[in-house]
DNA sequence: ATTAATTTTGCAACAGCGTTGCAAATGAAT
DNA sequence: ATTCATTTGCAACGCTGTTGCAAAATTAAT
């Protein structure tokens, strides 16, 4: 486990710090995206509020994690799966945001449909976000 | 001009305050969706930022306009289609976030896709939020 | 294994966004 | 015109995210 972790700081050329295992290993853990505020309250040990905004825009930067846009505007991270690399991401699923226990799942199995713009506007990234009940809450 | 918008005013059942008209006819003019600073930066008179936060949160919730979630977190407000009522949005329409201007479109003609979900997942909403690089940017 | 160079962390301070309570001002109704 | 309900502005606050800088930890080199 901890083994995994070391071996994705450093593939991407991060020193190996305690902070960055804890984070890192929270999002292996968990199958939902998390929140910077999720992450302070579920770090064993406390790291700074900066250390932690730091950690994850690095984590952003290096293609490790990527941030989900929410209905209710908070930033929401998750892991990457293997496709990412930095500066372009692929995460090319489905989030799906539960409106009873607030949590975000990547439905990574489901890709995005093609969706028809007008052809004078260029598509960059496409994000699905859909909202309803989760299994565990209905 | 300030016709409809005092009629649209008057279907909700709110008050005809200079505040209100003044939002509402900057929505009325704009093709994009606008931020709450945008609203402060193009009212023509000075209302508080409070008054503003809460003008916004009354038409949304009378389902005059709706948010719009973007990547980048800052909460977006257009103006809702005819179909809209209160509590309840049918804003099943993609929105289009330009990169270079950060212009953020209603393309209201582009219906949304099916998305299949796990079957244990019930939906209530789907939003579609593509990225890209608009018409007048390119 | 020590030391030197680089990176990361924590602290303090700050700016911006959004909310709440309350008193004054405005709009609606008689 | 007066009354009642609603809306507005102000002050204050909490939360989120950022920046600068000095101390601590990590890496690299001898």
């Amino acid at each position: 486990m901890k083994d995994v972790v070391i071996d994705i700081l450093k593939h991407n050329q991060l020193s190996i710090t305690d902070n960055r295992l804890g984070i890192l290993e929270l999002f292996q853990k968990s199958s939902k995206a998390l929140s910077h505020a999720d992450i302070e309250r579920l770090s064993e040990k406390h790291f700074d509020r900066v250390t932690i905004y730091r950690t994850l825009q690095t984590f952003v930067d290096k293609g490790i994690i990527h941030t989900i846009p929410t209905a209710d505007n908070s930033i929401m991270y998750a892991l990457c799966k293997e496709a990412c690399s930095e500066g372009h991401h692929h995460d090319d699923h489905v989030h799906f945001l539960c409106g009873q226990c607030g949590t975000t799942y990547c439905l990574d199995n489901i890709s995005i449909p093609e969706v028809n713009v007008p052809k004078d506007f260029i598509v960059h990234q496409t994000n699905v976000l859909v909202n309803g009940v989760c299994k565990n809450c209905r």
